[in-house]
DNA sequence: CCAATCAGTGAATCTAATTCAAGATTGAAA
DNA sequence: TTTCAATCTTGAATTAGATTCACTGATTGG
């Protein structure tokens, strides 16, 4: 009988409404005063219930996490499967990042909170293994394009693994959200919009690495191009606002 | 009279006992349950008057990154002050990092935590101030080193301020310290010494902004000796453990 | 139809941060 | 040396909010 698989899948019907509604309250109210009373509350369900699902309330966060980690990984999907050199498309990895940032501005500043030591440890073994694992396929994303461009003589590793070049290009982004959301930083440092100056750290970077064919970084017109033309080509639904 | 002057300085000195009685107890037992009662009572002093100092556990936490950052300043502060060229002055400061992060080994980790919005939001707004005043300077002697090598015509900025050519860096540093410190991640990706490969990647980002002179990136022998060289100039007295 | 099991509840519990009324200490003045 | 207002320190009491669990009503299989 059926009886199992539907509650299983109430189940998750109700998780699922658990994470908006927590998704909702962080909007409102910020991170700082989410508090599990309301968010059972919101969802309509007893604070019992809602323990149900998380063993905590870190649990919840990293809950989230791997939710939006799917979504990430969709778009970086995307842009292994399209058709261009390795080079556009490792770039187009950080135009991805770029415009998810930008539909899921509370992402990476949950992420942030939820890869602290404090709130890791105090999530459940389980859930800590489900983020690694919804996280997986964006390593193997970035390790595939650059063995593309190691076969196909566009990129030498100079005794680097694949995986080691790709931490580079992952701290370089990871080091910048984490620099939009430290108050003030960036607006001390009056740089423009962060995450176009990241495409350019970017390209920098992969000059750096004498990955073929190199970029001019003076080509300000250039750039905004190859973003422009990414985000229509790759992900043409989440432009609207592409430029700046 | 200096009953005042007194009261002052014993008023330092217990905050100081204070932060080193957190301090142990991070150490000892992790940021996760470090408790407020243990402290004070760690310091022989009553919660109240911990209180007197701190407005909050959050607030207490920025303390402890602002003592910190002060060491972290100085060490940049010598490189400032070393007479190279300045790449090599650039290089030094990530090499500064590495030796830091070793002394500190729970530097990055609370720094991490505290600039969280739920950490940064629930501190004192002047606590929050001490701590962005007491990095002020890395910021000014990075610029500093960048103007150098513009105005010795080894750099191009291309259209960046010295100020977004420095983020980049930063964000190099930083999202490294985030990777090493988020679980698991160094250890999958089998990368050896993450902050040797740092160094490799701040080189990689020097040559990408064509910052003469160029490195020889696959000089791994060359790689070591100027870490090693740096560490014994600059920071002569950190060494013992200065290779690896 | 009934007993057994299961899912859901929310008031009660627990943990730890934070406060503040009371007591102790200080030092200038008499 | 004594006094006393001002200042500092204290830790028991309060508070906030996460987490639990004894209870209740629903569901199921016999």
């Amino acid at each position: 009988m059926g009886t199992k698989e539907r509650r299983q899948r109430q189940f998750e019907e109700r998780e699922a409404r658990f994470l908006k509604a927590a998704r909702e309250l962080i909007h409102e109210n910020g991170l700082l005063s989410l508090q599990m009373t309301r968010i059972a509350e919101r969802a309509e369900y007893a604070v019992g219930t809602l323990y149900l699902h998380f063993a905590s309330k870190e649990d919840l966060l990293l809950a989230l996490t791997v939710e939006d980690a799917r979504i990430h990984v969709e778009l970086f999907q995307r842009v292994a499967r399209w058709q261009a050199s390795p080079r556009d498309r490792m770039f187009a990895i950080g135009v991805a990042d770029m415009l998810f940032v930008r539909r899921h501005p509370e992402h990476f500043r949950i992420g942030q909170y939820v890869f602290t030591e404090v709130v890791w440890g105090a999530a459940s073994a389980p859930r800590r293994q489900a983020l690694l694992e919804a996280n997986d396929p964006i390593g193997e994303i970035v390790t595939g394009i650059i063995n593309d461009a190691v076969s196909s003589n566009k990129l030498q590793l100079k005794g680097l693994t694949p995986e080691q070049v790709s931490i580079g290009l992952w701290s370089l982004t990871i080091g910048t959200h984490n620099l939009v959301h430290a108050e003030g930083v960036m607006e001390d440092f009056n740089v423009g919009n962060p995450y176009r100056l990241l495409c350019r750290h970017i390209q920098t970077m992969l000059n750096g690495y004498g990955w073929k064919p190199l970029a001019d970084l003076s080509d300000d017109a250039a750039l905004d191009a190859l973003i422009e033309r990414i985000s229509n080509e790759v992900f043409p639904e989440l432009c609207g606002d592409c430029e700046a």
